[in-house]
DNA sequence: GTTTGTGAACCGTTTCACAGCA
DNA sequence: TGCTGTGAAACGGTTCACAAAC
């Protein structure tokens, strides 16, 4: 039965780079994994590991580890990446046109299936190979593409209109670049990717870190600190 | 006393949200805001954003709500925006020349000052009016151009390399879209931008809305749903 | 020896509830 | 009445520790 199980935000995230990992060391030939290894390439501790695969009913064997074809086929079930999703892109500015062009998305289980743009003068264009269309289209091209998901690369103001649009055409989930938080119905899940937030989290973590170095004693290893993890011991 | 005060993630997050909205608001001609208002803008409850405000020493006032200008002051204080970050950008392809030409970022506070790439094919082209630099000046251009930051936006291979010349020449944080973990000493923080692992939790989060409205009762109010919060009532 | 699986303790965040002020 | 500030309670995720399995 595969899909059971209710997966928290962090622990999706981190299901994510455990798939990773897993997938690179299938290419590499490698059979097993153990969780401290699964771990460190997700910067999580190893308990956590099995913790966040027992959730997904993933059993390892003691003293071996995990089986990466297996883990990997796991994943990508909860995930539900087994099949291909579609995506309707809206947007044919930088970022969208920098997404088209991401062809590693293909490999990855997702596809670009049509462009939209508001722009007459980008309208009839073909970005990465596809002919953007206008978003009076996106109702009936979501429909006749089976679209599942819509992305939102428009700016800030046209955010909204854009992501009632793909609600109405019956898209299942939207993923969104504009700087603004949606409001669409519950049964439409948003994740936002944001690259001003992004930076201001730097800068204040940046700036945490030098009040700390300064204030505090020079030399800490702080617990909750990142990189290269010093878990070791036991 | 600015920039006092220990900041988690998700609260980094959300002060993130409320700048926005107390920018928005304060080009609106508004002079203050409440806390419903600030969450509602962020997806949090309003006795959350009391707390955050309460954490950075921000006060409002009681029947009238926060000062949408002190407000956003005191936010970009905290955050460290309050001066002009410089930022070296390494990769210039399809993400980079996207991330390069959002002009936007100008007006919030940040700056990309130097682009660098490997590939000789691209070396002292102009991308968005800024040449295009080897990686090997990475050292010295960011001590020369006083440069706080480092963007990588390289194939996942090249990634760890380029961090590593980027904490070597002596850049405080480093914002990562390449979709692997940096190993880098933990005095400069990391934060990953990564769409595969967007897309993979906007799946995700679909099926298990899928498996909710399918097993459970079709109709029913979440309590962590997202969208329109339907916090009322007291 | 290594590594998994898991109950229990721990910790931080979120929510609740309400006193206090405009 | 409307809204803030805040202790206290509730919640959920993480870490710990160790028995069991290889």
């Amino acid at each position: 039965m595969p899909g059971r199980a209710r997966v928290s935000r962090p622990a999706a995230e981190r299901l994510s780079l455990y798939l990773r990992e897993a997938e690179r060391l299938a290419a590499l030939g490698r059979v097993t994994v153990s969780s401290r290894q699964l771990g460190a390439s997700a910067g999580a501790a190893d308990a956590q590991v099995r913790k966040d695969l027992g959730i997904i009913g993933t059993s390892g064997q003691p003293g071996i580890g995990y089986d990466v074809a297996a883990l990997a086929a796991a994943i990508r079930a909860v995930i539900g990446v087994q099949e291909r999703w579609r995506a309707a892109l809206v947007g044919a500015g930088n970022i969208g046109r920098a997404l088209a062009a991401y062809r590693r998305l293909c490999e990855e289980g997702f596809e670009v299936a049509a462009v939209f743009d508001r722009a007459e003068s980008v309208v009839g264009r073909r970005v990465a190979g596809i002919e953007v269309l206008p978003i009076e289209a996106i109702a009936e091209t979501v429909r006749r593409e089976a679209i599942g998901i819509g992305i939102i690369a428009v700016p800030p103001e046209a955010a909204q209109e854009v992501a009632d649009l793909l609600v109405a055409a019956g898209v299942r989930g939207i993923l969104n670049f504009a700087p603004r938080r949606l409001q669409v119905t519950p049964r439409v899940p948003v994740v936002d990717v944001d690259f001003r937030s992004a930076l201001e989290r730097l800068v204040l973590a940046v700036s945490q870190r030098d009040e700390e170095s300064t204030a505090d004693r020079p030399l800490a290893a702080r617990p909750g600190a990142r990189g290269v993890d010093p878990r070791r011991k036991r």
